[in-house]
DNA sequence: GTCTATACCAGGATAGAC
DNA sequence: GTCTATCCTGGTATAGAC
């Protein structure tokens, strides 16, 4: 692999693992087994490299969040979705961004992760209002307000499983969040 | 106020504007007006310091959530507790420092932290629990399961608020929790 | 109790040799 | 392309005067 990957693939790596400001240079070619001068000659400086790497993360996590367009009907995919393995005591590689001073006050990164979330959120409306229009959800639900909710309790659940140091609470909000959807589910009067 | 005073009080504001790791003692004692003599007269360091502070802040948290137990049907009283006005893009004093890996490092601050969000949820789960004994909400929920998703909620609404830059998925995330707990809402069978 | 002076190390980047 | 040497700033803490 080339130095240039070896090193977003470690900027990749330390952004979840400590975030942006906590991850210095010096950490990133440490761990991806080069010089310095090999830093600074693919990349301008920390800032870039971390655009690369977040990029990239990024993308990971959008592809994941297709399963909601996925085979089934809508309120199965979004229980699929919402079941999906995820490693609370990790954080959300993405999620976890959104707290770190240095990247909300940088313009191009915090673009990434806000256009990251909107992508998912649309996907979720877009599932919740099949969910309806189908008869399994009940017509009182506001398709952009469900979604918000959805995603927050997946990011919420990262939050509380760190607290904790356990995924037991990420699990268990997953679990709180899917039977609410069951009490909420209407007799299905149409096919999906 | 004493300069140990105005010490905590601006390390509790900088906790919450930057976090943890990203807060020098310089900054600390700028804000406080006082000079580095009397920081390191009162406290042993930063790490002390921000014991102190961030103690102070859960501790109001902590009293905030006590609404959970108070007046009104259960139901009533989570919904009222959902829908406190909560500044979305500032975050949450207490979640944001999960995402700090110092803080997530420090046996002591981490604790604080987890010892406030465990009441949090025990009077969750307390307030569901009746919630579901008066017949506000189907005998199909487990308390412990929905305290941690709605506990979620308001802390994956900080997080795509902060995101977006925006208050408004704070409260589309609140609006929708209240939307799933009414669909969920079975008829009252007893006196509440 | 509070101040200033000082020390030391790490973050982040540049310069220039190979 | 990659390495080492070097630079400047700021984080964190100690020392000691007032």
């Amino acid at each position: 692999m080339s130095s240039r990957d070896q090193l977003t693939g470690a900027m990749a790596e330390l952004l979840w693992e400590r975030g942006y400001a906590a991850t210095s240079p010096r950490d990133v070619m440490a761990r991806a087994g080069v010089g310095q001068g090999s830093m600074y000659h693919h990349f301008s400086g920390k800032h870039e490299l971390a655009v690369e790497a977040l990029s990239a993360v990024t993308g990971d996590l959008t592809d994941e969040s297709s399963l909601l367009d996925g085979d089934g009907s809508p309120l199965e995919r979004m229980k699929r979705y919402l079941t999906l393995p995820r490693p609370g005591t990790r954080g959300c590689r993405v999620g976890r961004m959104t707290q770190d001073p240095q990247v909300v006050a940088d313009a191009e990164l915090i673009t990434i992760v806000a256009g990251a979330f909107e992508t998912m959120l649309g996907r979720w409306e877009r599932a919740i209002a099949e969910a309806i229009a189908c008869g399994e959800l009940p017509a009182s639900i506001v398709p952009a307000d469900l979604a918000r909710t959805l995603a927050a309790i997946i990011q919420g659940g990262y939050v509380l499983a760190r607290a904790k140091g356990e995924q037991s609470p990420m699990d268990a909000a997953i679990r709180g969040a899917v039977s609410l959807l069951d009490a909420a589910h209407t007799t299905v009067d149409t096919d999906c």
